[in-house]
DNA sequence: ACGCATTTGTTCGTATGTATT
DNA sequence: TAATACATACGAACAAATGCG
């Protein structure tokens, strides 16, 4: 009852097989790497999917919960599947985890300070798993607090994108967007952000980050390194973001 | 073919019914709460829990699926299931994100400072959810990283604890364990950690922090602030980590 | 070394409930 | 109301891992 061929030559060590469920999830994945269906858009009922690759629904089902909880898909009552899109509120926090100290919702304003394409630098092209001198985009913004009738500068950003992928990607056009930075990248360089790793540490603000942020040098300041990947485990994006942690604070859940 | 009664007055606005695992979770919550399984003891196969639930084997799977997705079972092929506990290797970094820079697995050793019995302050009564005055234990400690041929400290610990619940906790007992720190609560007061929420942020070592951890005054730390519960969302730990970000950094995976 | 019983893991099929359009 | 889609629940069978005799 083999609906998807098996590996042609299995790794001795590894496992030899894989259940078909497991099977099914990674052909839903590659269809969603190949771009067949795209962020927002509904995938095929369980029914469809079930006869196109000639399983049962029920193990379907079992291949999309896995990706239900992996926040790839949305699954949704009586309207169907869909994929995971940086467009919703819901997941518009996922990956910012900085809330305000009072407990009010975050609103954090945008200001785009720099976008120009670069040759990669060495630590950069390394993470980017990018060749030596191949291009990237670099780009610097400042998040903003409202704080009383002005605005107070929280987080300093620096992105670092790969420059193929991202080709025409400028100021303009990040200046035009309304929303969040990684719909854009969804909706105008069809790369989507589906998993990130980061890292944290305790550092002292340097003269000119400090300038930015508006804080005495030395201040300190939360370093958060990202990487974050898109399907099948590409890292797409290196950011490193400097938060001022006076009146905000990063949120983690451990479970 | 209801097993579960009925809640017998259903809230208009909530969902007024739930489903059949979802009772069966809560009742397997219930058991653990109540101490009929302990952590490491494994609970009743999945056939003789469907008997004495009068539910079906699928609906008891169902339920222990998500207790174990929420980490609070863990499922063994051919042996059972089991409840978790935190005298494993593997659960053992589920609550330390603290990672040494080269990639070299975590080797900290613990050097006790203080463990004390105290009326809790107000903001540790508030988040402890303790009456006014009730008594707390504060512990203090020291996690050291080898340095060569010496230890570096790396993190200094505060951790209040309710103290009707840690009745009898001294700084001999602690002293004499060995293991982690959660796995004493469990063994020895029956307080298991399932959950915990963090608050991080960077800050300026102190005096007397700066002297304990061996850092200059000023030196930035990540402060790490964590409020962890046990079964049912009771809050039973407060803890402030200062973690000296030099040569680690704190690790997290957002997806 | 082998087989057997136990337990979870996978897969199928079917029926019914609930939400949406 | 009807059709569609996901959600719940049941039952059955076999596979894979484990432990014991």
């Amino acid at each position: 009852m083999s609906a998807v061929t098996a590996p042609a030559a299995p790794v001795p060590q590894a496992p030899a097989f894989s259940p078909l469920y497991q099977q099914i999830k990674a052909l839903l994945l590659k269809g969603l790497e190949g771009g067949e269906w795209l962020p927002g858009q509904a995938i095929p009922s369980e029914v469809e999917l079930a006869a196109r690759f000639r399983v049962s629904q029920g193990t379907v089902r079992k291949a999309i919960d896995e990706l239900a909880t992996e926040n790839v898909l949305v699954r949704r009552q009586g309207k169907g599947t869909f994929v995971a899109t940086h467009a919703e509120q819901a997941t518009q926090f996922r990956f910012l985890r900085l809330l305000p100290d009072d407990g009010s919702p975050p609103a954090l304003q945008r200001r785009l300070l720099e976008c120009r394409r670069m040759r990669a630098p060495t630590e950069v092209a390394r993470l980017l798993a990018l060749g030596v001198g191949e291009a990237a985009v670099q780009v610097r913004r400042l998040l903003l607090a409202p704080q009383g009738d002005d605005l107070q500068p929280v987080v300093l950003d620096d992105l670092w994108l790969p420059g193929t992928l991202f080709k025409g990607l400028t100021m303009e056009r990040l200046q035009a967007w309304r929303g969040p930075m990684y719909r854009l990248f969804e909706a105008q360089f069809a790369v989507h952000m589906i998993r990130a790793e980061e890292k944290l540490r305790a550092v002292a603000a340097q003269a000119d980050d400090a300038a930015l942020l508006a804080v005495p040098v030395g201040t300190p300041l939360l370093s958060v390194e990202r990487l974050a990947y898109t399907y099948g485990d590409r890292p797409v994006e290196l950011r490193r973001g400097l938060y001022h942690t006076a009146a905000h604070h990063y949120r983690n859940e451990l479970s």
